[in-house]
DNA sequence: CTGTTAGCGCGTTCAA
DNA sequence: TTGAACGCGCTAACAG
């Protein structure tokens, strides 16, 4: 009664139903060339032990596990749950297991993934780089699992990688070019964080726009975060030449930025339009919502996953390269809903 | 060169070094007894290799295989990230990683996980059940590992058990009572969430303060989700007598009422006081900010994981039930802010 | 202090 | 169609 953690193997199934554990094995393998008796005989008393298969002495034989893991830096950051709810839809989908890393961003912590794969049970990784050191291409090649990377990275990488087609930031700068704001600025954190696309899309839009770059526009906090959105609106509003608009770096920048400039009595967006990128959940709880391009996130866990168990499967085909169209979603912090 | 799948194994590094394997395997467990010669000589020659042991061969042996899952209803739900995030903090200071797995809060998947277990390479299980089914526990006295649960149960489970000393309710329903609010409403989901302990806080503080419950005053949309909130404050703004406050059974209710009770021009919280509960992240960022009854996810997920991992190294001890105190946090959504 | 040996539970030849 | 035997890579006795 109390063999709780008695486990019944292959071998008592054999003994049970008087057959060979070979036999068992290829029934439970679906394995043709069985005579239906004795399938049914043996599944009967599999049934009857209540047997299931270790998969660890499995995985031993067979040297696949049925598990990935998915890196990212942090799942407290609201970007990351519908990507990892994604990711595991498609993980359990194809009966595989998903396990959830946390590098934080920490270029060493992202490398130590996939150092330590085979020290985890996963047949391969799904990482989402964030500093993307310049060590990770060899590092990726010496891999013992294959990996699938989210977001743009060389085209040298040697891995399934999905990222979009063009920065989020073209979109987010665009609209607020197109609706007519002329004094633009920036919010973000460190420059090199998603290796600058970011800030670069910012240079770049108002370079075609013949806008000139204005020093004094530009706010960079430590991170990416509300706080750091408070603080670009309290800077942006000493200067004694206002933006009419702000492109912040990600949603969670937008929304600081929001409430400090209403803190401060300007409206959004009469005052001051807004823009994120992202797309979170939040931006469509805050008042005034917020103006977002979004990167499909969900879309790419799903694509990743997809891309990594195909490769898992069958790992000789050349590297595929999926590109996605961000999506800009025009709200209230950016026009003045109707 | 091209060797990426190719593993070294203990006994390629036996060879290598001259010594036998058993030898290689006390190194690379720390085994006391063997020559720092012998060590420093086997050492050099895994780091020339680049040899890391095969876990799956060592979890046959050993049967342990160094990860735990974290079955949650959906990471999507603004509560979890905090949970999961501390769950594998605590996992990875062991040595251990985590498995995320959804089960939607449908009975008959979160009974699969731990029905699964063994076909899982988990050591053990942290399980918090949204549906509470009543086969629950017979089946963690059957399952093959440790089962650690987050949430309110009966005192007869047979698991370790972070959860509330008293429902979040009573706090939530204290507060508005003690600010001088005199009809309460209650919006929330079907009564049987959470085992009916939300809405059973409303009654029972209602009849503790000698107020009489009035139907009107209760509304349950299909989910705890923003969208009930909104259709609650349409409702509730409807009723000849309007409620002076409105006690939600989660947040996402809360911040939806508000934003309701808003659209129709009432003011939070002069004209109606919404208190929530769960104090997710969102509380801090919508307008007016939402007092909510926080539960100290982030630290039940961190007891919870440490008394699986502290079960799962030695079974044999009565199990622990942990009750930690809810704690009301006063935003403005309740009280004017000074 | 180190080597030899025997499994852990399963999949997979190869014979029968 | 089935069975016997071997080995995956490792740990854990037991000798030496």
């Amino acid at each position: 009664m109390e063999q709780k953690k008695s486990k019944v193997t292959i071998d008592d199934v054999a003994k049970e139903a008087g057959v060979a554990k070979s036999t068992v094995s290829r029934i439970i393998n679906n394995a043709p060339g069985v005579k239906p008796i004795t399938r049914q005989k043996v599944t009967r008393v599999i049934e009857q032990l209540g047997f299931t298969p270790n998969l660890m002495a499995r995985s031993l034989k067979t040297n696949l596990r049925r598990q990935i893991a998915l890196a990212i830096d942090d799942i407290r950051n609201p970007y990351y749950p519908e990507l990892a709810w994604a990711a595991e839809q498609v993980a359990k989908q194809n009966d595989f297991r998903l396990v959830l890393i946390n590098h934080y961003g920490n270029p060493s912590e992202e490398l130590a993934v996939i150092r330590d794969a085979n020290d985890m049970h996963v047949d391969g990784i799904v990482l989402l780089s964030i500093s993307h050191p310049k060590t990770l291409n060899p590092l990726i090649k010496k891999a013992t699992v294959p990996v699938s990377l989210i977001g743009n990275y060389g085209e040298d990488m040697p891995a399934d990688t999905v990222g979009l087609s063009r920065s989020e930031g073209y979109l987010a700068m665009d609209h607020l070019i197109r609706i007519g704001r002329r004094r633009i600025a920036y919010a973000g954190g460190p420059v090199t964080l998603h290796r600058g696309t970011r800030y670069a899309a910012y240079e770049k839009s108002l370079a075609a726009s013949f806008m000139k770059l204005d020093r004094s526009l530009v706010f960079t906090g430590e991170r990416l975060s509300l706080e750091t959105g408070m603080e670009a609106a309290r800077y942006f509003c000493g200067l004694k030449d206002r933006p009419d608009a702000i492109y912040a770096a990600n949603d969670l920048v937008a929304i600081g930025v929001i409430q400090g400039l209403m803190e401060l009595g300007l409206r959004v967006p009469e005052d001051v339009a807004v823009v994120g990128i992202d797309d979170i959940p939040w931006c469509m709880l805050t008042n005034p919502k917020v103006s977002s391009v979004s990167n499909l996130v969900a879309e790419m866990g799903r694509i990743a996953v997809e891309l990594l168990l195909k490769r898992i499967d069958q790992s000789d085909e050349p590297f595929r390269k999926v590109k996605l169209e961000p999506r800009l979603i025009v709200r209230e912090s950016t026009v003045k809903s109707v």
